[in-house]
RNA sequence: GGGCGGUUAGCUCAGUUGGCUAGAGCGUCGCAUUGACAUUGCGGAGGUCACAGGUUCAAGUCCUGUACCGCCCACCA
């Protein structure tokens, strides 16, 4: 057999890969009396191709999916993808767009039609890839959020919430994105500094200070602080203004909430247009008067300025109070942070609408001692802390979006005002028998359904047989940064739903950066595309460049040089396992106990016997206790430096001695196997090529399932 | 306003329950080498482990404080 000089990962990826799923060892079975070990993969969105934050859960995952299935459990990495609600959308319209359609001109059936077919695609595409990464999956089991089962699940949760009352309707403020046309929970939008003018507006015998004069026409009250001296006696009083619009009347009310320092301490409430103002209202049953539409314009409240877009009434609004005398001055160095669409960027207006919530704080109450009870670790612990605060403060949650694409509301209602909330639609009308029901238009947020990912993908609420062998799962891998979005809402639904943690452990990898610490982004220009590095140097060098030397849970800083790095080292095993195949024997056992005693060992062979041990021990603990970067560093450095340049070195002379030749050539095949095999998780293919080449005796199909070294 | 993380070699980072002369990759300097590998080997230079105290036989590691950097959360108009 002639090995080529260099390790050639082109030639060997794609073949190694179908070995591995040819042979079924990815599949798990709930009938095994094994100990399972179950990992839901974080489904990537549907929406595009994987990107190298992607590579790095991959890389993770599959490093304790092969692990744990070297160690003898069955284990069971369950694939999928997520149909990424407002993303997807927005995505798909851009596209249509470009060729001079619209999501309107289509209709909710044909664009609904057009988005799965579109993220069908992208799903294949996106797995495709993951076995170029070389993930380990079960890919019989692959799921995708919108699949009739799991749509049937999500909606059997709604049922169940609302008549748990834990899911109601309900007129509030909310988060609007005028571009995306839909509301948006507190975690989708974002804030930006921005400077912007303040101004200091008469009303009447006061000043107040301003950033949005156009939502003057919805003030219903004027707050001042209770304890603010200057201000006591109009307090509870009406007050005359002279508006843009003519005389009118306003109340002064008392509420802590305002700050008596900011600004003249005196701040105009407008209920429907503003988060703090829609509370002082609620405390102090002001009129809601909603002056703002839907598309960010005015509406016939505001009189002559009816029509135009908030911002430039804005200007022109502070143009005429300026003219009317009104305006005492304007501050143009005044910063503040505003709130945008995470998605689209656009500024939020805030508007009172009728949308659907979660009271979050009853299902809070569970998930956090679950956590304080460490039925659910993190990885690292801190993030508990953060876990908690968040926990401890959680606001209700806007499931409802103005949305297409996703699950749709399953909610009914009757032209009699019956409303009925089933998981399919029903043959009438439970009140009036009337057959004119019309669903509602919305759709659920897409952490409703990925909060229920981790039992819906094994057919729950159904009991089925992967659900019980396989739930609770193992490990949730995940980024930080969906703590809340994601891991916290599939702690609190999991817990509602099966009355159990949805996951023994929690860890959570950082991001990506470069080598500048910066974060990776297309504008920034400093992405690495994981295909493309890896059609260069292969998978092993990027997973193993990945981890190496990474601290559990912090940032994954990588660049090109670091992936050459781990190329070499791909080589050098490779050219390890040639040297030691140019003495080859017919076929070689490794059982350890064949390998002489002491009396026959040279002082190298027992070194390099010891430290292999020490290794063994190092990288098991490092697994366990998920420092997959330290384990890495490890293991690169024993195989380098303590086979190759001392032992290999060494073995040279020693194979040229009658006397020590036959041992040191058992001890070359039980090191070099006792390292692929430690090896494997982190370079699947090149370890996996190598084992199919080797002489051995009691050979397994493939090092995928050898027995680990303890 | 709260909270979290970081500060170790020129650069990017490891360093487990405190325990050998503090490590790796890349870079750098010198030497070697046509039979595993130049995607190499050997050797060297380079560190007051941010700073100041404290606990200890022993501190990069634990405690207290300070400085700087980064991040998250929060309703300041």
């Amino acid at each position: 057999m002639k090995i080529s000089k260099t390790y050639n990962p082109k030639q060997v990826e794609d073949k190694i890969y179908q070995l591995w799923e040819k042979s079924g060892f990815l599949k798990a079975s709930p009938k095994s009396k094994k100990q399972p070990f179950c990992i839901i993969m974080p489904p990537p969105n549907a929406n595009g191709i994987l990107h190298i934050g992607h590579a790095v859960f991959v890389t993770l995952e599959d490093i304790m999916t092969r692990y744990q299935r070297m160690k003898g459990k069955e284990v069971l990495w369950l694939p999928g993808a997520d149909h990424a609600g407002i993303m997807t959308q927005v995505t798909y319209e851009k596209k249509l767009a470009k060729q001079g359609k619209s999501r309107l001109k289509l209709g909710r059936e044909e664009f609904y039609k057009q988005t799965y077919k579109f993220s069908m695609e992208n799903k294949k595409v996106m797995e495709t890839q993951l076995r170029k990464l070389g993930a380990s999956c079960d890919w019989s089991r692959s799921k995708f959020t919108l699949d009739p089962k799991i749509s049937k699940a999500v909606f059997y949760t709604f049922k169940k919430m609302y008549k748990d009352g834990l899911i109601y309707r309900g007129k509030r403020i909310i988060s609007w994105c005028p571009r995306c046309q839909t509301a948006l929970s507190n975690l989708e939008v974002i804030y930006q500094e921005k400077k912007d003018p303040l101004y200091y507006i008469k009303y009447g015998p006061l000043t107040l200070a301003t950033v949005r004069p156009e939502t003057k026409f919805g003030d219903t009250a004027v707050a001042v602080h209770p304890a603010d001296k200057r201000y006591k006696k109009y307090v509870g009083k009406e007050i005359e203004i002279q508006t843009v619009l003519g005389k009118a009347e306003v109340k002064v009310v008392a509420d802590k909430a305002v700050d008596p320092e900011f600004g003249t301490g005196v701040v105009k409430v407008t209920p429907a247009h503003d988060p703090n103002d829609f509370e002082i209202g609620q405390r102090h049953n002001l009129e809601i008067r909603q002056v703002i539409g839907f598309d960010g314009k005015l509406n016939k409240k505001a009189g002559k300025y009816a029509g135009m877009k908030v911002r430039e009434a804005r200007k022109i609004i502070a143009k005429d109070l300026e003219k009317m005398g009104l305006m005492e001055k304007i501050d143009f160095n005044y910063k503040h942070r505003i709130a945008i669409c995470e998605r689209c960027k656009t500024i939020i207006e805030p508007l009172i609408s009728e949308q659907w919530f979660i009271r979050a704080k009853k299902l809070a109450a569970p998930a956090i001692k679950a956590v304080e009870d460490k039925k659910i670790e993190f990885i690292p612990t801190h993030y508990k802390k953060l876990y908690y605060h968040w926990m401890k403060n959680i606001r209700d949650w806007c499931i409802s979006r103005q949305i297409w694409w996703g699950h749709r509301i399953p909610v009914w209602y009757c032209e009699c005002g019956e409303i009925t909330v089933d998981i399919e639609k029903p043959k009438s009308c439970p009140k009036c028998k009337g057959k004119k029901l019309k669903q509602d238009p919305d759709t659920l947020d897409t952490w409703f359904s990925s909060g229920q990912w981790p039992f819906t993908v094994f057919g729950w609420p159904r009991q089925t047989k992967d659900f019980q062998y396989f739930y609770p799962t193992s490990v949730m891998e995940t980024g930080w940064d969906i703590l809340f979005f994601w891991v916290a809402r599939m702690i609190m639904l999991g817990i509602y739903c099966t009355g159990k943690a949805p996951f023994r452990y929690v860890y959570l990898h950082g991001l990506v950066r470069d080598k500048d610490r910066q974060k990776m982004s297309k504008s920034k220009g400093n992405v690495i595309d994981p295909l493309g590095v890896i059609t260069l140097y292969g998978t092993d060098a990027l997973r193993m460049a990945l981890v190496f030397g990474t601290g559990s849970g912090k940032d994954t800083i990588i660049s090109e040089e670091k992936i050459i790095g781990q190329r070499k080292f791909s080589n050098k095993i490779w050219n390890a396992t040639r040297f030691i195949l140019m003495n080859k024997p017919p076929l070689i056992n490794t059982d350890k106990k064949l390998i002489g005693t002491d009396k026959n060992l040279t002082g190298a062979d027992k070194k390099i016997l010891k430290v292999l041990e020490k290794t063994i021990k190092s990288v098991n603990k490092d697994l366990e206790n998920f420092r997959f970067g330290q384990a890495a560093q490890t293991l690169y450095h024993f195989f380098w430096h303590d086979f190759c340049d001392k032992y290999i070195e060494k073995s040279k002379s020693q194979m040229s001695n009658v006397k020590t030749k036959e041992n040191t050539q058992k001890i070359l095949y039980y090191v070099l196997l006792t390292s692929l095999k430690l090896l494997h998780p982190f370079m699947p293919f090149v370890t996996e090529e190598i084992y199919q080449k080797l002489p051995l005796k009691n050979k397994k199909k493939c090092l995928m399932i050898e027995t680990w070294p303890n």
